[in-house]
DNA sequence: ATCCCGAGGG
DNA sequence: CCCTCTGGAT
């Protein structure tokens, strides 16, 4: 079992070497707003409209000061920029009131700000803090399932499954190598199995190419 | 048409 | 547990 990991892991590092964020920052507080904006939405978009925010408001002090609606029209265009710019401008001022101005770096805290959830936060501490963490959103928690790694029911179990079986020195980048694999290959619906590296070790590939006798195919991994 | 590299609120 | 927010992608 053990061994099937590994192998899993080596054939995910070779087809995706250098899996890394793609939303754009200088600085957590910058990787922050980016990472609130990233819901629901593609890194492409996030990146197409921070530049501009982060020269309107450039510091938590700046957007904590800001009318959500200003911040709405800056951020257009990613889905969801109304109910976000109320996050980001609420978020900055809790920076301000009791963070000192600057993002902590504890999951606990990062909890505390409104529009972080567990995934956001984790991803924050990954990237900014460069944190070992292991963020667990829907992609990865389809593609861990698919491919035997996990049989959590709950983003946190398969997210416990995932941190025993992996060195927490390959989390950060174990996690956006399953990004986007899911996004690429390992698809929620019709996914590309024929072109999957990883199809000769995954266990729902291999039950749906090999059903057991007397049981139906599955025609939908899940 | 349907679905998201989510989170808050009912 | 369900819904909503909201717009781009497939």
């Amino acid at each position: 079992m053990a061994k099937n990991v590994d192998k899993l892991l080596e054939l995910l590092a070779q087809a995706y070497p250098e899996a890394r964020t793609e939303l754009q920052f200088r600085s957590p507080f910058e990787l922050l707003v980016a990472t609130i904006l990233s819901a629901q939405t593609t890194d492409r978009q996030v990146n197409r409209v921070t530049p501009l925010l982060f020269q309107h408001y450039p510091t938590p002090y700046a957007l904590a000061a800001a009318d959500p609606e200003d911040v709405a029209k800056d951020i257009a265009g990613v889905g969801l920029n109304r109910t976000k710019a109320r996050y980001l401008v609420a978020a900055a001022r809790k920076l301000v009131s009791d963070f000192g101005g600057s993002v902590p770096d504890s999951l606990d805290s990062l909890l505390t700000l409104p529009g972080v959830g567990r995934k956001t936060a984790k991803v924050v501490l990954a990237n900014a803090f460069s944190r070992p963490a292991l963020a667990v959103d829907t992609h990865v928690f389809r593609v861990a399932r698919r491919l035997g790694l996990s049989q959590g029911r709950t983003p946190e179990e398969v997210e416990r499954d995932l941190e025993a079986k992996i060195p927490s020195t390959h989390w950060i980048v174990t996690h956006h190598r399953l990004i986007q694999h899911g996004r690429r290959v390992c698809r929620a619906r019709n996914p590309r199995c024929g072109e999957c590296p990883l199809a000769t070790e995954c266990t729902a590939f291999l039950q749906k190419t090999q059903p057991k006798a007397g049981r139906k195919v599955e025609n939908n991994l899940a």
